[in-house]
RNA sequence: GGAGGGGUGCCCGAGUGGUUAAAGGGGACGGACUGUAAAUCCGUUGGCUGCGCCUACGUUGGUUCGAAUCCAACCCCCUCCA
């Protein structure tokens, strides 16, 4: 690949964001002249976004830092649809309450990494609701079905796979990539967006809408993909002991997020700096050539840098004391993750089941019993070995606190209130 | 509408009357080893007031001492034909 000219391809090259690109040289030439409006589109399946998306977010901060305008595309019409490809048959249906609540989790994340505003450069969020749910269907058959050529649609390998193996392949299936290519081209109407971002998997997707743009908008658009990011060991982002690591600081606290990233495996600190974080190159590259045990100095900075650009800056230097204070001092950080009990029943005497479950480290007594047998579970870093123990007033460390750990990794406090 | 195949635990998938809370694999969690890494090895993987009880193999009924397994109806998914 040539070298870029514009700040941003030549930026996301060097970093490792860059799958497959539409038209380079047409792309970089545009970028240099003027202020090029780019969208990703995300669904609204969930009250916040997870890591899985963070590098979407972070292309999109890319896009906002050297000089462009951003568009993050609500699906809240395409979700309100459902993703055909969950066979699944508890794919409940979202309601249009529970779309717009999430829609709401989703946009304090973009706060943190983008600036919403008015004028050229500032970020807007645009929900495709606003023009999926009022189409006419025969309408848009005229509009823009008339310019789809199902030869091509069938060409695609998605589409074609299924066909060669016989596989069912639904309308409402086939019709997705229509909705999602008229989408690019109705953003290109209204704001003048030329560019779409998405992960590897959107590539046929974006191309659709490039073609139709061509077709009904008489316009060359754009298309930029991502590659999908694995882990080392080839396990997809984002999935660790509690399920999903989420980016809103109510659903995965600071501290929680900064051990995410602190447990990265070393042939991912490389990848993962210049991705996750902001850091100039040449500093990614020093950090990342650590060898041995160095290299989890490389990962402290990973996990406050990518921390502190969701939470802040403080959350994650606080995150990142608690971390130091619990593994290499071996001490008890009050910054720990906290739940409160009240007194009297600490002083009734408290079943350590019980006291797990309340602090959320395991899902069930029968867990917290298997956890146990296990020697997993710690009180004040004795490991317990009764399961029918009980904690009591006499728990409560000088702190005034009682420290619960599952494993090695994972801490709560218990504090009388 | 017709013919056929199928719905099993977080996922995949075995199981065609009894020691089946259900093989095996994946994933996940814990332990050991380390560097809060990876790899490897070991253990665990429905709930509860835990050696007993409850809930579970699409749904509802039935046969049987006993059913995920047999029967009936229904629901849903898939393939082919019309």
């Amino acid at each position: 690949m040539t070298a870029f000219k514009s700040d941003f391809l030549h930026t996301l090259t060097a970093r490792g964001f860059i799958h497959q690109l539409s038209d380079p040289e047409g792309l970089d030439k545009l970028m240099t002249e003027e202020t090029v409006t780019a969208y990703i589109g995300f669904d609204c399946t969930a009250p916040s976004l997870h890591v899985g998306s963070l590098l979407q977010i972070m292309m999109l901060r890319w896009l906002q830092k050297t000089g462009h305008r951003p568009i993050v595309l609500m699906g809240g019409g395409t979700t309100r649809v459902g993703d055909p490809s969950g066979k699944d048959e508890s794919r409940k249906l979202l309601t249009g309450e529970e779309i717009d609540a999430n829609k709401a989790g989703i946009h304090t994340v973009f706060d943190k990494f983008l600036g919403f505003g008015e004028g050229p450069g500032d970020a807007i969020m645009i929900d495709n609701a606003d023009w999926l749910l009022s189409l006419h269907y025969v309408d848009f058959l005229r509009e823009v079905g008339r310019h789809v050529s199902v030869n091509q649609m069938i060409q695609r390998e998605s589409v074609k796979l299924r066909l060669e193996r016989e596989q069912h392949l639904s309308f409402l299936e086939f019709n997705y990539m229509i909705l999602q290519a008229y989408d690019f081209v109705e953003l290109y109407r209204r704001t003048g967006c030329r560019l779409q971002m998405g992960g590897s998997d959107q590539w046929g997707n974006i191309i659709s809408g490039i073609d139709l743009g061509r077709r009904i908008a008489e316009t060359e658009l754009f298309a930029l993909t991502s590659p999908l990011i694995t882990t080392a060991s080839g396990a997809k982002m984002g999935k660790t002991a509690a399920g999903a690591v989420w980016l809103n600081a109510d659903m995965k606290s600071p501290y929680e997020y900064w051990q995410f990233w602190r447990n990265t495996e070393d042939d991912d600190v490389r990848r993962f700096l210049s991705l996750f974080t902001e850091l100039p190159l040449d500093e990614v590259g020093r950090l990342a050539s650590l060898g041995g045990a160095e290299i989890n100095e490389a990962k402290k900075v990973l996990a406050t840098e990518a921390t502190a650009m969701i939470h802040g800056r403080a959350a994650a230097e606080e995150a990142a004391e608690t971390a130091r204070k619990t593994f290499e001092e071996g001490a008890l950080a009050d910054t720990l993750p906290t739940i409160e009990v009240p007194a009297a029943e600490i002083e009734a005497g408290l079943g350590v089941l019980v006291a797990f479950v309340k602090a959320g480290l395991v899902a069930s007594n029968g867990e917290a019993r298997r956890q146990i047998r296990g020697g997993g579970l710690k009180v004040n870093d004795a490991t317990v070995t009764d399961e029918r123990a009980q904690i009591s007033g006499a728990d409560v460390t000088a702190e005034g606190v009682i420290k619960l750990s599952l494993g090695r990794k994972r801490h709560i406090l218990v504090k009388p209130a």
